[in-house]
DNA sequence: TGCCAGCACTCTCTGCGTCAGAGCGCCAAT
DNA sequence: ATTGGCGCTCTGACGCAGAGAGTGCTGGCA
């Protein structure tokens, strides 16, 4: 007795089982009834309606209202996922399915795409937090335009490339473009921006004048590249959301969902909580903290370059979803991602 | 009396035009009383009923149900911004600050900046087509990541940059990519990526072999180039979508027209359209024969290059929008977006 | 001829009451 | 411990009446 209050037993769990996996499969309030007849067990409902009961007191369900049947409180849904949950692994083809959809020419192009294909995927909402990274100095290159236009081309250590167009005061010639970037690709490569500014300052005066303006410009490239580097959160098949009935139904909630998305940072927030942990994580409801999330569950995984985690793959969704299936796909879809951030 | 069933005298226009701004005012149906109030003309209901008749048997107007007030047709709609519609040009306040808020380090951010702007100021979804370029070659690069890994940058004549990471069979030396690259530069600046394949192709013979990986890297590159270039759709601030009356009351329709969103090319061909015509162009309800967009009006303007159209800019939203407030933003967002691409 | 007050009519919207259906809790019997 | 049975409660659908809004029409007036 005083057993039952802490633990669940046997029964119990089974029963709590096939309730949050009818109600996650049909979204209709689970009755004695409906139970009775799909758990396995050979009961009557009037028997289950005990158990029910108890479960109700421990707080995993609750009813809607008097005469309907129960559905799982967010604690349920926890101990759901964490003990009764059974995932099944995904086949080879769907592996293999889910690896060819990811474009693998640049950064920016994989984390996009492994944000479409998850929400491809799931049918509901992917998101990706995109790699943190270190914005050092590779090499850059003056390209003209025009008289006085310039294409400022910059690669930072990691590989990434930044443009921008500049409008010079002066008409620079081909070779005091290629002697200035070569000035910047000898000198400074490999140096973080911080420093390159640092030394350019000290240096500035036996700097020619007429560079100066060149070495602006590359800095200031520079600093967008380490901004534009800074971290940011991917969401694709938001409008998923829109079909599933248990968002669409209160607007105003709807509505508060979405201005969420819109707010990176907030949602930067709650991602980068998951990558602390190894593995997959998931929140359920308002766990995050953050209540246009009430009815929603995210299901996230980190992902890693070289043993070091640098960023986080994950679904938001209704939390009735079917989380044996969200799981593995989050999970895989996070190791493609490392393995193809690794190899490049 | 023939001449009114043709043409509407001067007082049916007044009336119509003060219930179409009453109407997009506060999006009730309109009744007599309320137009006797408001019109300015001193009639009492009942005579104003005989006009709202003879306005309803001409289809500019219809009531949605008996004992309601009269809405705006889609005829009528046409009518008001045709012929009784009276824009009141923007601040220079007001320009100045669109202005400021367009980002014009790169085509990419000025088209996407372009696009946010529309959508924040009229709070409804902001759309821009990209502009149509004719992809040439202008410069390449290659640059050592690791002994079998290349940065490939490429630079359009447009001065778009594209790049991607290849992973090569074979180790090459700092000179044998510049070599290269010099080669490509050096011969082909100016080309099409097509003439470029059909020279080499005819001269590969002469070619060294271990260079024909990184000439087709380079090709292939190119031809990515060209269809990342290909026209496309930018829409931002759907979501301001959600928040419209008119539109979110039907659930099914609202998700239609975010499908719609997705399907970027059904979107092109609409708006290709408006790029025929010079100026601001306007379609209301169904009138681009796109049922999603029922409901909705689309305002669009061209914006160009050089004096030559290559896209468009247009805003989305609910067929009653305060027309006179969003042709004139639109305008002289299309105006902004042309100057700030023709600089470059 | 144009305008208008008045009136009957129609339609929506709201609230209320009823009724069937679903499901529960409790209790007594096994 | 399990279960059949009974009474209770709540929802959702339905129908109905009354209020409110706005129209169309008619007949009178300048």
């Amino acid at each position: 007795m005083a057993n039952e209050t802490h633990a669940l037993n046997e029964r119990a769990q089974l029963l709590l089982k096939t309730l949050v996996e009818r109600y996650i499969a049909d979204g209709q309030p689970v009755g004695s009834r409906a139970l009775s007849k799909f758990s396995g067990l050979d009961l009557s409902p009037a028997s289950i309606r005990n158990v029910m009961a108890d479960l109700e007191d421990m707080g995993f369900i609750t009813s809607p209202h008097t005469s309907a049947g129960r559905i799982p409180t967010p604690r349920g849904y926890r101990f759901f996922v964490d003990t009764l949950l059974t995932v099944k692994p995904l086949d080879r083809v769907e592996i293999n399915q889910l690896e060819g959809q990811l474009q693998v020419e640049n950064t920016q192009k994989l984390v996009a795409s492994a944000s479409h294909v998850l929400s491809e995927i799931t049918r509901f909402a992917g998101v990706v937090v995109t790699p943190r990274r270190s914005a050092g100095f590779r090499h850059i290159e003056f390209l003209r335009l025009a008289e006085k236009r310039l294409l400022l081309i910059l690669v930072t250590a990691e590989g990434d490339v930044q443009n921008r167009i500049i409008q010079t005061e002066k008409a620079y010639t081909p070779s005091e473009l290629i002697e200035a970037a070569n000035m910047l690709n000898q000198n400074f490569a490999g140096c973080t921006f911080e420093e390159i500014r640092r030394r350019i300052q000290s240096e500035l005066k036996q700097l020619r004048e007429d560079m100066s303006q060149l070495m602006a410009a590359a800095l200031a490239a520079g600093d967008q590249a380490v901004s534009d580097s800074a971290e940011d959160v991917v969401i694709s098949g938001e409008i998923n959301l829109l079909g599933i009935n248990d968002l669409s139904s209160n607007m105003s909630k709807l509505r508060d969902l979405f201005n969420l998305f819109e707010h990176r940072a907030t949602l930067l927030q709650l991602l980068d909580v998951s990558s602390r942990a190894q593995g997959v994580q998931i929140f359920i409801g308002g766990e995050a903290g953050l209540t246009p999330l009430d009815e929603c569950s995210v299901v996230t995984a980190p992902y890693e370059v070289d043993g070091k985690i640098v960023g986080t793959v994950g679904v938001i969704g209704p939390t009735r979803m079917a989380y044996e299936r969200v799981i593995p796909i989050v999970d895989i879809t996070a190791k493609l991602l490392s393995s193809a951030l690794t190899q490049r």
